[in-house]
RNA sequence: GGGCGCGUAGCUCAGUUGGUUAGAGCGCCUGCUUCACACGCAGGAGGUCACAGGUUCGAGUCCUGUCGCGCCCACCA
């Protein structure tokens, strides 16, 4: 069995890679509702993959398929997008990548491109689309979403219309003059930036008097309807009722009395534009105001703002305040630190505008949504964000969901040309409902995409059918997602889900960091800093950054990736790696076949039993049960970069440095006996089975060489039982025995490299100690000697007093002197200075701990009789170093 | 303005309910071409756990405050 030097994950994975998707496509095929997600992407489509996709696929892959493994057929959501979502991210990615301002395009040429990229991309962009969850259907000649996400999108709209839940009004929204589509408000980033203040002054109609208003937008002074004061400023008594005449407009406006107008504020007089601020849309209202549109969809100035018409409303802005200033109105400018709202997609500054929108009401959603939460439906992992869910659901606004693009769902409603009548409906209505006219038009927006990213959890499954998929699927277990989409996507299925569904869409929302580069910044897609996966993959391996990715995901922190962390892990690749090529070739020496161990059903295999166990195998045995059982409740746990770590240690520094060696030994001696040979097998099959979900590849290769001899094993290791822990198989014995022969060969060797004794130099000694520990030893000694070079006697008495050349080290269980040169003494007394200074250390806390009257009567009984029990043995120990420093001392 | 989180070894971070000499990886130092692995082996140095108080027999861990950093929400002209 030939096996590389070095692991070369390129070798390997683009194979198993396949397999993977093979099989989960044929799964996604032949089952309804959602697939599983892949293990890595396709490659050549998705380009720069966001890294937090590549963090969800390896924890769901990881919880998904150890599910399996014990059986439960509990679907996970995957945490990838949901087609609406999906096919906007491809379509964007393809334009972006081809240059094309998305904005910029019209409906016509958006199709024309996506069938250019089906006689480019055919079988991978349906591949993707599949792996996203998302039917796509090229036979019907359209580039279109799922036609049964689009039922469940109206039956949805229709039946909160009927409830009451969604209207249609003319009211202030975010409009994004980039994309000229009205925004949530969740759409919208604000950005703390530097602006100005001015200070312009509004003359008082017919009177000498003037009002100075404060604005951080003096363009909109062109729609001001009206100027307002606080009705209980006693600053502005004697001006009730009279009016102002709008600078540069020449219009003569209200001045009106209203509670917006903070006295303590500035002159505490604000000016009133009704159709380009909420606060002024709301004062408006009150006041009956007249709206005076002077920016348009576009972002320019309307026909309204007389000679600034046709103007950008930024250079309309510059243009207003010369002029004022021209005038002699401009009171004063001053910086002032605003924060500005900007698209989310486009980075546009946003415009308050105010237009005809649909809105969902929220308020009853929101109230049920937080029932849930607060009576334990639904828990959130780490439990910190609840909080933050709490706080957003208590504060919820109503739903703009209306968007003037040209993909998405259409919104179901019809206008009758003749009389206005709106219908909304599941299907095109014949006639109008109100005059019976036949000219009908449906509403030419879109829904938002987060309108049907909330449905995900049932529309997927069949709703409004009563399938077989809804009633095993939903609710379902556990949610993976980032944080930044908790408002977005996880609120708003919690709402939707309880709505139509009566039960909450999943009872756990596990909430991992976002992925960070060096520099801590966010990784995203917008921002462009993506580390590309595809080029680590390729540099490290897919295990290699899996790991690095599991290995920072402590919950409730973001990961940072680095290149280091990848280089680690695939230092730990190629150990594993390597650990196999020793197996492989002593098994070629020793006539070994590849050979399994009978199929363990369900976790770990029995241990060495009655085949003649060494220390070493009981021992390895007692720790790979402790391992499977740290692991297995670290991934319970979510504490994924625990299991990495546990996983880690247990296979390197234990499997590797300790078990590996002492069976180097064995093969030297007779090529390994049959016990040998079925304890290693064994132990490192399950370490194979341990580690699959951590690094799936490469566990997966060696295990198929591994398992060649027998044709009656799961084709795949991911089909394999997970190791369970059992508590027959700890042996503290073995584990304590194992310890003592540790620390003589650590003592050793550690004395050694201080004496700066010559490596190849086979020194002497003696190991005195008591029972146990000379037996261990004397049974070992030829590990000992060929792990630490040196020679033992055992003697099983007391150790002696120094004699002069000696280095010794001690543990409670017993003495170990070297015999050493003599220019060596002086390093050993300044060591056991050392050593006795910090014994001291820990000996007078102990002892002044026991002396404390309240610690003895109040601490608990445990903690007194440890602290007891760790004195005397510290005690013991300087009592030794004393001797060994008399000792160098003569 | 409101909310959340973080400050632990040179760097990046762990540290589940307060309990015995605070851990890992990388980096650093010393020594090793030992026939699985230099993506390695053996050994080592390095921390008054941001600061100040408090609760407690006992605090990296709980409470209060201060300083520094980050994030989220918000119709503050």
């Amino acid at each position: 069995m030939q096996i590389e030097k070095v692991y070369e994950p390129q070798r390997f994975e683009p194979h198993w890679a396949q397999w993977w998707i093979d099989r989960k496509l044929y799964v996604a095929q032949h089952r309804p509702g959602p697939a599983f997600s892949l293990v890595i992407p396709p490659p050549n489509v998705t380009g720069s993959l966001h890294m937090g996709h590549m963090l969800e696929h390896a924890e769901i892959d990881t919880t998904v398929r150890r599910r399996r493994m014990l059986g439960d057929n509990t679907l996970w959501l995957p945490g990838t997008d949901h087609a609406g979502i999906a096919t906007q991210m491809m379509v964007e990615r393809q334009l972006a990548k081809e240059g094309i301002d998305r904005c910029r395009l019209g409906r016509e040429k958006f199709e024309d491109r996506v069938w250019q990229w089906k006689e480019q991309y055919g079988d991978t962009i349906k591949a993707q689309m599949v792996r996203m969850g998302l039917s796509c259907d090229w036979s019907r000649e359209r580039f279109t979403l799922d036609p049964g996400l689009s039922r469940a999108v109206r039956e949805v709209f229709v039946r909160l219309y009927e409830k009451g839940l969604i209207y249609r009004g003319e009211y202030m929204v975010n409009w994004c003059p980039g994309c000229r589509t009205a925004l949530s408000d969740l759409e919208v980033a604000h950005d703390e930036t530097q602006g100005n203040m001015w200070h312009i002054r509004y003359p008082v109609h017919g009177s000498s008097r003037s009002l100075v208003v404060a604005t951080t937008r003096p363009e909109t002074m062109l729609g001001d309807t009206a100027v307002a004061i606080n009705p209980a400023d006693p600053r502005y008594f004697d001006l009730h009722g009279l009016t102002v005449d709008l600078p540069l407009m020449n219009r003569e406006i209200p001045l009106i009395l209203d509670e917006v107008a903070d006295p303590k504020f500035g002159t505490g007089v604000v000016k009133i534009t009704p159709a380009h601020d909420p606060n002024d849309f709301e004062a408006g209202r009150r006041h009956h105001l007249p709206h005076v549109k002077v920016i348009g969809e576009n972002g320019h100035m309307t026909l309204e703002a007389g000679p600034y018409a046709g103007l950008d409303r930024m250079e309309a802005r510059r243009r207003v305040v010369q002029d004022l200033e021209d005038l002699g109105l401009l009171e004063k400018v001053e910086p002032y630190p605003l924060s500005v709202g900007k698209c989310d997609r486009c980075k546009t500054v946003v415009e308050p505008l105010v237009s005809i929108q649909w809105f969902v009401k929220t308020k009853p959603l929101a109230a049920k949504a937080i029932e849930v939460v607060e009576n334990g439906r639904i828990e959130f992992i780490p439990e910190m964000w609840t909080k933050t869910y709490f706080e957003w659901m208590y504060n919820i606004r109503d739903w703009c969901v209306s968007r003037q693009l040209w993909w998405g769902h259409r919104i179901p409603a019809w206008h009758c040309k003749s009389c206005g009548e709106v219908m909304v409906a599941r299907e095109a209505p014949e006639a109008c409902l109100r005059c019976g006219g036949s000219m009908l038009e449906q509403d030419p927006d879109v829904l938002d995409t987060w309108f049907s990213s909330a449905l995900w959890p049932f529309s997927t499954l069949g709703w409004p059918d009563e399938t077989e998929d809804l009633k095993l699927f939903y609710p379902t277990s556990l949610l993976i997602t980032g944080f930044d989409i908790l408002f977005f996507w996880v609120a708003r299925m919690v709402m939707m889900g309880i709505e139509f569904m009566g039960e909450v869409p999943f009872r756990q929302v596990y909430i991992h960091g976002l992925v960070r580069d060096a520099d801590r910044l966010k990784m995203s897609k917008t921002r462009g800093n993506t580390i590309d996966p595809l080029a680590m993959t390729e540099k490290y391996g897919t295990d290699a950054v899996r790991l690095s990715l599991l290995m920072g995901a402590a919950p409730g922190t973001d990961i940072v990736l680095t290149e280091d962390r990848m280089e680690s892990a695939r230092a730990f690749a190629n150990k594993i790696w390597n650990a196999a090529r020793l197996l492989f070739m002593n098994m070629e020496r020793s006539g070994v076949p590849p050979w399994l161990p009978a199929d363990p059903q369900p976790g770990l295999p029995e241990t060495a039993g009655s085949l003649a166990a060494s220390l070493e195998d009981r021992w390895i045995f007692s720790r790979l049960n402790a391992c499977a059982e740290q692991a297995n409740r670290a991934i319970d746990q979510y504490r994924f970069h625990e299991a990495a770590q546990v996983l880690w240690h247990f296979f390197w520094h234990e499997f590797c440095d300790w078990y590996l060696e002492f069976k180097k030994l064995r093969f030297e001696e007779n090529s390994g006996l049959t016990a040998d040979w079925r304890n290693l097998l064994t132990v490192f099959e399950s370490a194979l089975r341990l580690l699959h979900p951590v690094m799936p590849f490469l566990t997966e290769e060696l295990w198929q060489r591994l398992k060649s001899a027998d044709a009656n094993r799961p084709e795949s290791i991911s089909l394999a039982p997970y190791p369970q822990y059992r508590q027959e198989s700890a042996d503290l014995a073995a584990e304590h025995e194992m310890q003592i022969l540790q620390d003589a060969i650590t003592a050793a060797r550690n004395l050694r490299a201080e004496m700066k004794l010559d490596p190849k130099q086979l020194v002497e000694g003696a190991l005195y100690g008591r029972g146990i520990a000379v037996t261990v030893g004397r049974s070992h000694s030829q590990a000992i000697r060929k792990l630490a070079n040196i020679d033992l006697e055992f003697r099983e008495e007391a150790a002696p007093g120094a004699r002069g050349a000696e280095a010794r080290r001690s543990t409670p269980e017993f003495d170990l002197i070297l015999r050493i040169p003599l220019e060596q003494t002086d390093a050993q007394r300044k060591r056991l200075e050392k050593e006795k200074e910090q014994l001291d250390k820990v000996i007078a806390a102990s002892r002044r701990q026991l002396a404390d009257e309240t610690f003895l009567s109040r601490a608990p009984e445990h903690v007194v009789g440890s602290i007891r029990q760790k004195l005397v043995e510290y005690e013991a120990q300087a009592a030794k170093v004393r001797a060994g420093l008399e000792g160098l001392a003569g």
